[in-house]
DNA sequence: CCTCCTGTTGCAAATGATATTCAGTTAGAC
DNA sequence: GTCTAACTGAATATCATTTGCAACAGGAGG
């Protein structure tokens, strides 16, 4: 299973960085895992707290997210008004999203001209990109036509 | 000259909207021309304070600054940990933004190809866009070589 | 010009997400 | 097993932004 090989590599990450392996640590990516692929923190904090055992307090998650931010398997990949929404990345090629602004869906979508015309436009500026993302706020099939119920986003982009 | 023009616009605006006519928020659309293109809120507000006579308190420059976003004057463009970094449109085409996390530099672009692309994923996916943004993270012409120094950006995309 | 009602302002306090401090607890090297 | 550095939880701090409220000021109608 691929996330076997995650927390694996995760291990030797910690080890690496003088970090020590943990059952938190762990239990909170089996958590992020079963979770599905998009998440706030505080959500995840809800969700791990309502659970039999609390298996991680506030501050822990924090701090395991912003580990497996730096080891690379999250990414911040949304911000929409003061709220960040994470993806668990494991191993997943890179994409962008389109968000509905009317009942929060994420897409996912990929186009490699988009990727070749942003690497286009940093050679021109003579720029050496690091990461990106790109955010389309919309509405979605299932939304149109019924504007103005359930309205879960704010616009403001 | 344009600036006056948009006084107008905004004008008409607020009285459709039932707003009222206060010196205040055109000081701030003065202020904020003069700032230059990108700017964080906290910084606009400490800058007007450090003026002679304070024009306006830091409550009436986020309302004001709300106002011009619905108005459409005003776009969050870049979103980097917690800071939010807004951009006087007053007119200017779509473009995207290249920023360089070592000194902040940033870089506007624009590709009628990456729109379009853009345009045509919607479609596929039956998603009616309504807005967008494009952040490219990364090292500018300027600060390459001097990597290390004057730290200015957090890296966290 | 006066009056009144409603929107606006400034300030202080509230919020919400996230970071940090600190004291007590463990991982894991020797 | 011992010891030290890293980790944890809880409470507290921080930072950007919003809100409640009392005082104030547009501007419509007289």
């Amino acid at each position: 299973m691929q996330l076997e090989e995650l927390k694996q590599k995760f291990e030797q990450f910690l080890r690496q960085n003088g970090h020590k392996i943990t059952r938190g640590r762990f239990e909170i990516i089996d958590k992020i895992a079963s979770y599905g692929p998009h998440f706030e923190i505080e959500e995840l904090v809800r969700w791990i707290a309502n659970q039999d055992r609390s298996i991680a307090s506030r501050s822990t998650v924090y701090r395991t997210v912003r580990l497996l931010q730096e080891f690379g398997a999250i990414r911040e990949v949304i911000k929409l008004g003061n709220r960040t929404i994470y993806e668990f990345v494991a191993g997943k090629p890179h994409h962008e999203h389109l968000i509905c602004v009317e009942c929060g869906k994420i897409i996912e979508f990929y186009r490699e001209e988009i990727e070749e015309l942003q690497d286009k436009v940093c050679e021109d500026y003579d720029f050496t990109p690091l990461n990106h993302r790109l955010e389309v706020f919309g509405i979605c099939s299932d939304c149109k036509g019924k504007r103005h119920e359930n309205r879960r986003m704010e616009l403001r982009a």
